[in-house]
DNA sequence: TAGATTTATTGACAAAAGTCAAGATAGGTT
DNA sequence: AACCTATCTTGACTTTTGTCAATAAATCTA
């Protein structure tokens, strides 16, 4: 947050107040689709993916990794039911900050909007380069999309997983992996 | 902005005058890929599409309608080039404000950082569902989603363009059209 | 470690969408 | 209105990806 804008003394000590640490275990569901998302968390440590069901399939949609900001976005802006889960696929650590301690701190500290908006207006981009990858519409432009922007995590992923993610089959993905000599 | 939360009279009359109406012609082009983004517009009327070359092709990134606040994300809020155009569809009607405008009005005001992040999290949200509906793999899903969501300026967006909005040959969505019967 | 369960790979085939090309239709311009 | 141009439609064919099924590999659990 400094990064943006310094912060001042008292919102930071209001934030650390309500900020709590958690230990969450490979495979919780931190969020249950239908539930509200009460809070957000801040990815200290670990690996976590979001998916929704379409028929009978689940769909990863985000794969988020240490220092990612964690949300169900709709749920979590307008308090209602999600309509994905969020599961962690490894053991992480992570803070977590309910959205009425959030809205107190908006309230005292009006000026928090800014670094708030910033942040939100860097995922918003990010989302845009999801959406332009999704129209390379090869199975190759998208593993390759994927190596870029997650070859870090590809060995914890599940290889189910990232093909919903790029939307493809897992069969789709196993032969294009092998075409390109399993980089 | 009302709506959202009542803005002071001296915000409002300060954003008044930094938001210049303009009138654009059908065609014309309000940004160029590389260019920098400068502007907001605020789509007072009219009908907007912006697109990207990816290889030889142009892909229509987004349809954007009455109402819309209109911006190259990524170039506008980091004031970089942009990898998108923004092309006119339709007459229009618009009121522009400037990247250096709204800064100094989040100077002066900074509690219109409150409105605006309000703002970004519901696009943010929209987006969400924009990589749900790519994610729903087939034709006919993807003109649904269309119907559902665009169905008002259908007649107004050459096909060709929906086509590559859905991410689907211009060819196929002729087909599905006819297979569904010309909705 | 052994067994059970889940995940990944591979092959054969089917289905969907893409490409190319020709003709029809619609739109814009003089 | 007539022409020119761009867009849309339709058909034939190709390519890519999906689906189903069987096997191999990896992971989990007791």
């Amino acid at each position: 947050l400094n990064g943006i804008q310094p912060i001042s003394k008292k919102l930071e000590i209001a934030l650390v107040e309500c900020f709590k640490i958690e230990d969450v275990q490979k495979g919780k569901i931190l969020l249950h689709e239908k539930d509200i998302c009460k809070n957000l968390w801040f990815l200290c440590e670990g690996l976590l993916r979001s998916y929704h069901n379409i028929g009978n399939k689940e769909i990863t949609s985000r794969i988020m990794y240490t220092g990612h900001i964690v949300i169900s976005p709709g749920s979590f802006f307008t308090q209602t039911p999600a309509t994905e889960s969020i599961e962690a696929l490894a053991d992480c650590v992570v803070a977590k900050l309910s959205f009425y301690d959030l809205q107190d701190i908006y309230k005292k500290f009006p000026e928090f909007n800014y670094h708030t908006r910033l942040i939100t207006e860097q995922y918003f981009y990010k989302q845009e380069q999801r959406l332009y990858m999704l129209r390379k519409h090869d199975a190759v432009a998208k593993y390759n999309f994927f190596l870029e922007n997650y070859a870090g995590y590809l060995k914890d992923i599940p290889q189910k997983y990232i093909a919903s993610f790029l939307n493809i089959a897992p069969e789709t993905l196993s032969r294009t992996r092998s075409k390109l000599g399993k980089k």
